[in-house]
DNA sequence: AATAATAGTAATCGCTTGATCATTAGTTGT
DNA sequence: ACAACTAATGATCAAGCGATTACTATTATT
């Protein structure tokens, strides 16, 4: 525990700076520190080993951050909200782009972010413990994706428009289902530690030609029942 | 906390035993509140809680487990291995009934079970921890359930059998489809929280014949590929 | 009824953890 | 070069935790 920090204390001392980083970058440094240990251990991780991981004392956490939970907090925030692209919005509703183009490319890049390591975890952690940022993400990803591209799926099957027959809710549970299977490889390789055989990307493509194949032939009677 | 046993002393003396189970009955107990408990908050809700939503002292749960990591286990056995019927695997490889019929049967009755509160929170869990009873619960899946699942459908569509051509990776993965779909419900439902609008029977009756669909296509490339 | 066996309790120990605060040491401005 | 500022430390507190042990109360045995 201890004792490597004596085998080291020549060249470190040296080496590293060690100490006084401007107070807006240690803020950046802690923060970016609790994403991992946080993602890695879950938020029972103490705060004595976060400090060790960083390499510096466990108050000087307490300094930047007023309590744990506010540390918790942070870590939310540059998850949830740092890390989405207001762009993804703009992409889905752009229909100079075929919206196949349109859907594979959002899940692609949308995917590099989701499906990392920190995220799916994290998102897992936070959903456990029952945190309401977990819910109102969820209803964000709905608003601004996942009824916009049942909309756009109305429009490229030349269906009604959502002011003449409102959004069922089936054929937002369709979208729903390129999220689940893609969801889900994340899980397998960061949760489960199940190595996946393919390539993401590819399998978001299929996911997606799948997916406009089935709202073909699902959506029209969907919209029509009832 | 301690008030409303006061309150109830004198009925709750009188009405309910209060002490004195059978080792066996004891055991049980524990073990079943212990998996309501952790599945509620995690495997690091202390053991004084438990005790109390038991209705018995923190001591004797260390009377019935030698350590927490051991009643930890058992919710493990539990869960895992307690509530998997080893006639799922006998329905799935019955040719007497068609194979949709099956899958349907199977998935219905396996969703009943995995895909309830205490199931899908302690998978997640136990997974989030690391537990190698998890990866090998889904190696058990896959070898029992999955790739079962791809035989039967080689057989269905009159491909050659593995014999002549071993399984793919991508036809499990195929299969590893259903899964997703399904276990995904039981994540939004009971962990984040997202009521569902769809019956469960119904999707799954949805997400089989969307399986069997595509596969009716696709294997036949897949297996003709290199 | 007396005694053995055992289910259950209360008190406590040692360790961990979030949080606090007086003190040290590196940086900046003049 | 000196003072003022502030980033960082180290020691410590109080609460919470898993685990242990000596003791009590209930059931079973003869």
């Amino acid at each position: 525990m201890a004792k490597e920090k004596n085998l080291l204390v020549d060249s470190e001392t040296k080496s590293t700076p060690r100490k006084r980083l401007k107070r807006e970058e240690r803020d950046r440094e802690i923060a970016a520190a609790a994403v991992a240990f946080f993602a890695e251990v879950g938020f029972d991780g103490d705060t004595r080993e976060l400090a060790r991981r960083l390499g510096v004392t466990q108050s000087l956490i307490f300094r930047y951050f007023p309590s744990k939970a506010a540390l918790i907090e942070r870590v939310y925030q540059e998850v949830y909200v740092g890390r989405w692209n207001p762009y993804w919005e703009t992409i889905i509703a752009d229909r100079s782009v075929p919206l196949k183009d349109r859907l594979i490319r959002f899940y692609k890049d949308y995917s590099k972010i989701s499906l990392t390591y920190d995220w799916v975890r994290i998102f897992m952690f936070s959903g456990l413990k029952g945190e309401d940022i977990n819910t109102r993400y969820l209803k964000f990803l709905r608003s601004r994706i996942l009824e916009p591209i049942a909309i756009e799926v109305r429009a490229e099957l030349g269906l009604p428009t959502i002011q003449e027959i409102p959004l069922k809710e089936s054929e937002v549970e369709l979208a729903w289902g390129i999220n689940s299977r893609t969801f889900y490889l994340g899980q397998r390789r960061w949760i489960f530690n199940i190595p996946l055989s393919l390539d993401i990307d590819e399998i978001v493509e299929h996911t997606i030609i799948t997916y406009l194949a089935g709202a073909k032939t699902v959506v029209p009677m969907l919209i029509a029942k009832d």
